[in-house]
DNA sequence: TATAAGGTTTGATAAAAATCGAACGTTTAG
DNA sequence: CTAAACGTTCGATTTTTATCAAACCTTATA
């Protein structure tokens, strides 16, 4: 059973990589989009009005999927991204309403 | 006078930086530990365990205190730091309480 | 089924961050 | 006042991250 030393340094290792995912202005945008779209509506990835190549715009979803903040819809020509905003409450309780206003 | 997008995208380069702040190990354990001190006591700069030249470390401590997560205190040979609280919970309600548990 | 329209992966390059040693500054102790 | 202790700044290096073009993969459509 792991001691309370262990505990939180693996859930500060988990908060540590959504900080990562967020601290890039391009992935920043994309969650707040998503946060702000009270519908939870899927987007296409190419919706965000990103200014860059698709082979880095895939790289950035990829990333965001990776660890936890959306999940992605692969369906070979068309890639739609979904904010996993129920799992994030309950994981990161204050996430979403801290970046709400941005 | 700002229309939305600007207000929005000045709030976001801000939470931007504090995120990129809080996106490195060092530098999220020392936040974590001020904000798990309830005493908001000051702490020395050397009391976090950070295993790193005091050239690395200083580096970490002026990053945090230019994006305002904490104040710095420096008397020569002894540098202090400390929590910014209150504005903390000011400008960025609910961050604290995000971090807290880690 | 052939082709077009995306998305993804790979490999290479560019940009950004982290790190350290050395030189310097500031305070405190002797 | 001098030396020791600690923090900061500077310059160079290493490591990480972002970026793109090209090749490839997947689906939809003619």
């Amino acid at each position: 059973m792991p001691n309370d030393e262990t505990k939180n340094s693996s859930k500060r290792d988990g908060m540590l990589l959504i900080l990562k995912a967020l601290a890039h202005p391009m992935r920043l945008k994309i969650i707040v989009d998503l946060i702000n779209d009270e519908d939870d509506a899927e987007r296409h990835c190419t919706s965000f009005g990103l200014t860059v190549s698709k082979a880095t715009r895939s790289h950035h979803f990829k990333l965001l999927k990776d660890v936890g903040l959306i999940s992605h819809i692969d369906r070979g020509n068309h890639s739609l991204a979904l904010l996993r905003r129920v799992a994030l409450e309950e994981e990161y309780p204050g996430l979403i309403h801290l970046l709400k206003g941005c």
